[in-house]
DNA sequence: GTCATTTGACCTTG
DNA sequence: CAAGGTCAAATGAC
């Protein structure tokens, strides 16, 4: 098995920390911009500099999921399976038992409900250690045409019935819309919102988040009020489905409309901002898995 | 008969 | 060795 040097480890965190830096600059570039009059905007548009944050945050973040990824073995299995020769014969063919712990490719999400409109099939089920509840494992029903989707769910302790969720690859199977392909720290009530967190919380829901259209564009910046988030336009039925914290970005037909609210923008937006770049500078800190597309 | 779930064994990782 | 992820036979539902 293969294992992260130290120099190494460092040289990609050193990486991660530049093109986050560098998301800080091009964030405060943007609320320069946004906080000028709209036809004075000059060449550089609010949408690509929002683009050119979400690289950077993607490509840091892919920096610091690779430290991981190195340690997990290789596919095939081959390797991992044909070395510990003291213990009982296998076959190599047999996979049996054979799993990658947490990959780079692997997000969470807590919800008060499991579903996500995509068909799982259940495949096992664990008692976790300190847990009150067993976790059960699914993966995609598309397996047997290569979909690798897998997700795991454990019901939280507490008063409410709430459920982690861990996903591990995205889909690549035609049964509906991907899974998102990004979360950080989601808004567990709109997880299309992605909350650079002020310090104040009721701030937060009204500014400084980023709304991600999982739909087509993969990202359109803006402060948005979560209220305005539905065109007028928009069905109740549609708006339903707003409702439901996960159900746009796993299989909506209603593409969303985000009114941009630039008369709302205050300091405190990307202050925000500010304020989660410096702490992601804490990488040891950093509860992130995914690639990013 | 087909497909999904359950469950204990098997396996890897740390 | 403990904990956790996966497999596959047994079982159940339709």
């Amino acid at each position: 098995m293969g294992s992260l040097s130290f120099d190494n480890f460092h040289a990609r965190k050193r990486n991660a920390m530049v093109k986050l830096v560098k998301g800080k600059e091009i964030a405060v570039q943007l609320q320069t911009l946004l906080r000028e009059p709209v036809q004075d905007r000059g060449p550089v548009s609010a949408e690509k500099l929002a683009f050119q944050i979400y690289r950077s945050f993607s490509d840091s973040l892919s920096e610091l999921s690779s430290c991981t990824s190195d340690q997990i073995p290789a596919a095939d299995g081959a390797a991992s399976y044909g070395d510990s020769g003291s213990k009982k014969k296998r076959v190599v063919k047999d996979r049996r038992g054979c799993y990658k712990r947490r990959t780079s490719d692997s997000w969470e999400k807590i919800s008060p409900s499991m579903e996500d409109n995509y068909a799982w099939r259940k495949y096992g089920q664990k008692t976790i250690f300190g847990a009150d509840y067993p976790r059960s494992y699914f993966r995609c029903t598309h397996k047997k045409e290569g979909c690798k989707a897998l997700k795991q769910v454990q019901r939280i302790k507490g008063d409410e019935v709430m459920y982690q969720t861990t996903y591990l690859n995205h889909h690549t199977c035609n049964e509906t819309l991907r899974a998102p392909p990004l979360v950080l720290d989601s808004d567990p009530i709109d997880p299309n919102l992605i909350s650079f967190q002020t310090s104040n919380p009721s701030e937060q829901d009204k500014h400084g988040q980023f709304c991600i259209n999982s739909t087509k564009k993969p990202l359109v910046v803006s402060s948005v009020k979560r209220e305005e988030c539905v065109s007028e336009d928009v069905s109740n039925e549609a708006k339903s489905t707003l409702e439901d914290p996960w159900h746009d970005i796993t299989g909506l037909e209603y593409e969303p409309v985000w009114a941009p609210y630039q008369d709302e923008v205050e300091s405190t937006t990307l202050h925000g901002l500010d304020m989660e770049v410096d702490q992601l500078c804490d990488i040891q800190n950093f509860k992130y898995f995914d690639q990013m597309y």
